[in-house]
DNA sequence: ATGAAAGCGCTAACAA
DNA sequence: TTGTTAGCGCTTTCAT
């Protein structure tokens, strides 16, 4: 029997005869035959592997957030048969174009890119060419770079009116600024906050960039000793949140009776912390799973591109309570 | 000019005159000459890829011990210059043998295998294969099987320590029962009390599967409810520990004032926990980045297998304190 | 419906 | 020191 006629059985092909077939398919089982990748890929120059990048922060897949994206990634590449093959964003990565060289390399066929921040201009060169990218969870305002995101306007819609409607109108805001995802929040919350009557000068803010326990430890140290009179701390995300109320207690403030902390994201921690963090839960495990799936598509040529937005849920527990 | 020379200059061969290589590394910046990663792959056999498999446990990456481990790998990978491919041990992965072709398939170099648990015995398979694996953070006792692990004995020696110190005298014990290094603690754990005179009937114990903070919570229920007595939790890990203090405030009763709580692995969120969780500190990034290291090894032929234990140690925060 | 043959882009043994 | 050549294992026209 020719090669051909192997190749094409086991390719699924209908050109070949039954019994043909089914003698292929039994010797490939009897010598249990695993086609090699390497060549299969080498001339279809499709590797079905996609590459999954994550910003180089600090042990970022211990970061829960990464963790549920990449979760939902896998569980849909995995059901298109296709591989996850991870990167980080290092400074290597980008000087060396890696984030190309991936695909022109045919490492990947394909390119999801995690939280990028305003500052990964170098995503722009992908207008330019045409490897397949989209970003999960950012995207870059004025851009044709496809992306599928949180909608964190809506986010901050609910959180501000969550808020307003506890009696809070001396609210401290800590959130990262180096996203454009950040900044819509923080500009949204501000927002409704004034249509309410509640002005910039009773919304003290501080913006960071790293997103972590620390940082909103150390932000709520700042605001609550220069605004005392501030009755809730609005966190960007559940890590900062939980740095928050750290900080709170420690310094014998209870939370929410004196002042209430409210998150963003919904951790899986932030329903076992002590007092249970309200937030908003962002369906992360969803935004892996569809992003990966408008990929494929995209792969397919089913799509040809992708700018999309979901909503969050309020999550009431017992950190927020009415303003003192 | 000839492939070959091409190809020798370009893996770094002292074989070509000076002139020459230059004349070609020049070209190939000149033409942004990318090789072709499948084509050299097929040729040479090996993908430089390390498969990274962690259990179908749910949403597993999201889990910081499963995340700190792989960031741990992915950097010392990367300086190898090695890829690192994802995979999630599912019911197919383990039916239809995928542990076994992404070896042959030539998908990977070698495999990963993190926190195999005593139901995975599909891995023994390997002591028959020759193809390079590592378990990270466990091991099949009896066997052959190369790992790389945090010493769960000496862990649970510095756990039982600690709390008899401090007076304890009955003890809770929440522990996953499906992982020989889980097993190992509990029973370790158990010979250190007795020791010093705490008999089995003062540690009522409860097996569990997930170790996440349901389980923690659940099991702290059951316990306190049928040993009122009890003056400390130990949990196995750091997740259950923070679902038992969960369960604690919420009965209204002080941590550690009525009832020490301990964990194991150090998380992030312990130390932001309130009260903030007395731990161990687990390397869990080390323990990645030696694995990786230790495999790496073995492809190069350098070494020829691994049974490696790390050192866990104490980090005493708020959560423990003298028995009631 | 099946087989023969070319070639994907590279590496490495051998020749020159 | 450099060039020639033969594959690596598969897919895919094109003949048969």
């Amino acid at each position: 029997m020719s090669p051909s006629t192997v190749s094409l059985v086991l390719n699924g092909s209908e050109k070949i005869k039954k019994s043909t077939r089914e003698r292929v398919l039994k010797a490939a089982a009897d010598l249990e035959y695993r086609p090699n990748e390497m060549a299969r890929s080498l001339v279809s120059s499709r590797s079905r592997c996609l590459s999954v990048t994550v910003p180089a922060l600090n042990h970022v897949f211990s970061d829960v957030y990464f963790g549920e994206i990449i979760s939902g990634i896998y569980q849909q590449a995995n059901e298109a048969g296709y591989k996850i093959l991870l990167d980080i964003a290092q400074e290597s990565f980008i000087a060396e174009k890696e984030y190309l060289n991936i695909l022109r390399n045919r490492r990947a066929d394909g390119m999801l890119y995690i939280a990028s921040t305003i500052e990964d201009r170098f995503l722009l060169e992908f207008e330019e060419e045409h490897y397949p990218l989209l970003l999960v969870n950012h995207y870059f305002p004025q851009s044709r770079l496809n992306f599928l995101s949180v909608d964190y306007r809506k986010a901050a819609t609910l959180c501000a009116e969550h808020l307003l409607q506890l009696g809070h109108r001396h609210i401290g805001l800590v959130i990262g600024t180096n996203t454009f995802t950040g900044l819509d929040f923080r500009d949204r919350f501000f927002e409704v906050c004034e249509k309410r009557q509640v002005g910039k000068s009773s919304l003290p803010w501080i913006g960071c960039k790293d997103w972590d326990e620390q940082e909103g430890y150390n932000a709520t140290q700042k605001l609550m000793s220069r605004h005392p009179e501030l009755t809730a701390i609005m966190a960007g995300n559940d890590r900062m949140a939980m740095g928050a109320i750290r900080w709170l207690t420690g310094k014998g403030l209870r939370v929410p009776g004196d002042v209430s902390v409210m998150g963003v994201d919904n951790i899986p921690s932030a329903q076992y912390a002590t007092p249970g963090l309200t937030t908003l839960k962002m369906d992360f495990f969803q935004v892996g799973r569809l992003s990966c799936k408008r990929l494929l598509e995209m792969l397919n040529r089913t799509r040809a591109e992708c700018a999309e937005l979901l909503d969050p849920h309020l999550v009431l527990r017992e950190s927020t309570g009415p303003a003192r």
